[in-house]
DNA sequence: TTGTCGGGTCCAACTGTATT
DNA sequence: AATACAGTTGGACCCGACAA
């Protein structure tokens, strides 16, 4: 509270202050979770909150099948950075919400970074709304949607649904997984429509022939992106079996498993 | 030569689920 | 009840490479 009333004077922007243990032996002993010290904690500043409207409703395929419903927004400046987008989550977050297409709703940036819908602002609600609802079939390969009693998120069970093969390949490639240099979502994508990947194995059969042939893809890029799958080989039990997309092995898992077949 | 596109990276939240 | 992790999401900005 005392920052937030000295935040108007100073001469550079801030959005909340770090609380920090100062000795170094107590943050020592306080030790780190997987992405945060223990030892150091944000308190931020109130969210500064903005209309829009939600313009339409589009549900995402993500690498495991989850189905994610994300609200496309009238375009908002949000402090500083035009918001167009907000997850969803789930069925059960925009029932709870009772969030429509046509509604007027109260937008923030979570942390000052994440846009998230906040509430519905139904009193300008627009006659004729009807309730949302996720589709029922895949919108990226018609298979049938199925929500396991109990769960939250409702996935497509087929495994060789697009999305979802570019989701894994994706995963595959990504930093934290096998490390492959330039196989962003446009280059994945082309591949799978041009049927020259469906599996991840198939990343190691490209040739620059395969490569040369793509949109935006000229010599230096497509060598660039063999020398990455190549170099790829060289890795790491853990980046390995993370780079599977196993459902629940993560990152720290695949590190603890590392461990434990070393010793 | 230059504008545009795409990839990489950083910032960081929330929900769901399992475990402690 | 608290905590940790998995999985998913959004926007800005920088830079290398492509294409006109």
């Amino acid at each position: 509270h005392d920052m937030e009333k000295k935040r108007d004077v100073l001469p550079y922007e801030i959005d909340g202050t770090v609380f920090k243990v100062n000795a170094t032996a107590q943050r020592n002993v306080l030790g780190i979770r997987s992405r945060s010290p223990r030892w150091a904690i944000a308190g931020k500043f109130k969210a500064q909150q903005v209309t829009s409207v939600v313009v339409d409703i589009i549900p995402s395929v993500g690498r495991t099948g989850a189905i994610t419903p994300v609200a496309k927004l009238d375009p908002v400046n949000v402090g500083g950075v035009v918001v167009t987008n907000a997850t969803l989550h789930n069925q059960d977050e925009i029932n709870r919400k009772d969030i429509r297409i046509g509604d007027h709703v109260l937008i923030q940036r979570a942390g000052d970074v994440i846009p998230e819908i906040v509430k519905v602002i139904v009193s300008k609600r627009p006659k004729s709304t009807s309730r949302y609802q996720l589709p029922i079939e895949c919108p990226s390969c018609e298979h049938e949607v199925f929500r396991p009693e109990g769960e939250a998120v409702a996935r497509c069970q087929n495994l060789s649904c697009p999305a979802q093969m570019k989701g894994r390949i994706e995963h595959f490639a990504s930093k934290a997984a096998m490390d492959m240099d330039g196989f962003g979502g446009k280059l994945v994508d082309q591949l799978v429509e041009e049927n020259l990947i469906r599996t991840v194995d198939d990343l190691f059969k490209l040739t620059f022939n395969d490569l040369i042939e793509l949109d935006r893809i000229a010599e230096k890029s497509a060598q660039n992106i063999l020398s990455a799958t190549q170099d790829a080989k060289q890795t790491t039990f853990a980046r390995f079996i993370y780079a599977l997309g196993i459902r629940n092995v993560g990152f720290h898992l695949s590190k603890v498993l590392q461990q434990e077949f070393s010793s």
